[in-house]
DNA sequence: CCTAAACTCTGTACGGTGTACAAACTTTGG
DNA sequence: CCAAAGTTTGTACACCGTACAGAGTTTAGG
């Protein structure tokens, strides 16, 4: 069988590991860092994986993974499978800043993603729903939390900014704005998160 | 009053219509790209723009308005409000490969930003939510127009290049995902993201 | 057994990014 | 008229992804 040159000093798997290290140390994730904490030059990391958005993709799976794919099985009742993994995962990409910008530059195709959509079609089979519903349901499921998840990220900044931000807003321009703003204050919270989760997840299975 | 040294060859306003420019060329927005295209060393750009968050966040805002706020005002239906703009939206983004990470650098406060979240607190009125729910709603659907149009964007590839990797998803392993594969094959589809929407927003007045 | 093919890893280098810093230049207020 | 304030530029730095040639290592085939 094939294998003719030295034996590799890595794996994909270490690869990544160290990507998810780099992750954790609060960076982003680069080819030289990732090589870096390794001891090994930049270009090994081609030999492994064929470029800079395969990493990503590879990452991004094991964060689905590490969010515990175990939330969404199970014969617990549908809606808290769902639930369950959305803020899980929620956390395991707020707790790395950086981290979902990797989903972003490569479609879903590892074994994770793959388990998540599977998972997901039978927790809306569950719930009622017939195969098409079932499939639209857990896109636009992943659609709202990778959206909120981004959008959390970006409007970070210390919470005196975004207060400062909302108080700056003229209220005689936007009035409902200014009203409502105690409310926008708390968006990038997790309780508005399970909120409009629970909305969608309604709308879902109210037909 | 205050202008003492020579007056400004350009404004914001320019800065930013010349980095739409970049993106309707096809290019990423950079320093350098937008500089070039005004015939400017790149640091003058820093001279109007903070930094480059602050450019990708004016943008982004002036995208925003590109779509058509007027959808989102008037005295139709609050539904066909919303639909009507975020599938406008949908488009002037998709049509720009690189514009949908611009939302990602920086908070969307921006004057056109402020005017979407008063005319979708408006509609969520016209459609009998009270105050808080209508603040929560608004962002539930920022939410989720800004993930798909992320996640179209990440699933991109070309169109034979996705069924080629759905039809390599083991049906052994994945029984529901290789069922339902024809539905997954259009989910970056404008169908799709409507249908969505409208399952959120069903389930946003359901209440 | 030995050579040649296949494979891993490194050194070097290129073009791209954001942006810091000092200097040159232009305008205006005191 | 001069000094302060503002704009623009030249140069430079650190980082990024990654192409390419070569050195070194292991195994398959003759």
């Amino acid at each position: 069988m094939g294998a003719r040159g030295p034996q590799p000093r890595l794996s994909v798997e270490q690869v990544v590991t160290a990507a998810i290290e780099v992750l954790d140390a609060g960076e982003q994730v680069s080819v030289r860092a990732v090589a870096g904490r390794l001891d090994v030059r930049p270009n090994t990391i081609y030999t492994y994986l064929p470029d800079k958005s395969a990493l990503d993709s590879a990452v991004a799976d094991r964060l689905l993974e590490m969010a515990g794919l175990d939330l969404l099985a199970g014969r617990r009742a549908w809606r808290r499978r769902i639930a369950d993994y959305a803020v899980a995962l929620r956390t395991v990409l707020l707790e790395r800043p950086g981290a979902i910008s990797l989903f972003h530059s490569a479609p879903m195709n590892g074994a994770a993603a793959l388990t998540v959509g599977e998972r997901l079609l039978d927790a809306f089979g569950h719930a009622g729903l017939c195969d098409e519903d079932s499939s639209r349901a857990s896109y636009a499921v992943m659609t709202y939390v990778l959206g909120a998840i981004a959008l959390s990220d970006a409007d970070a900044g210390t919470e005196p900014e975004r207060a400062a931000r909302l108080a700056a807003v003229p209220a005689a321009a936007f009035p409902r704005i200014a009203r409502t703003a105690p409310v926008a204050a708390t968006w990038n919270g997790e309780k508005q998160f399970r909120w409009g989760l629970d909305q969608l997840l309604d709308g879902l299975v109210s037909r």
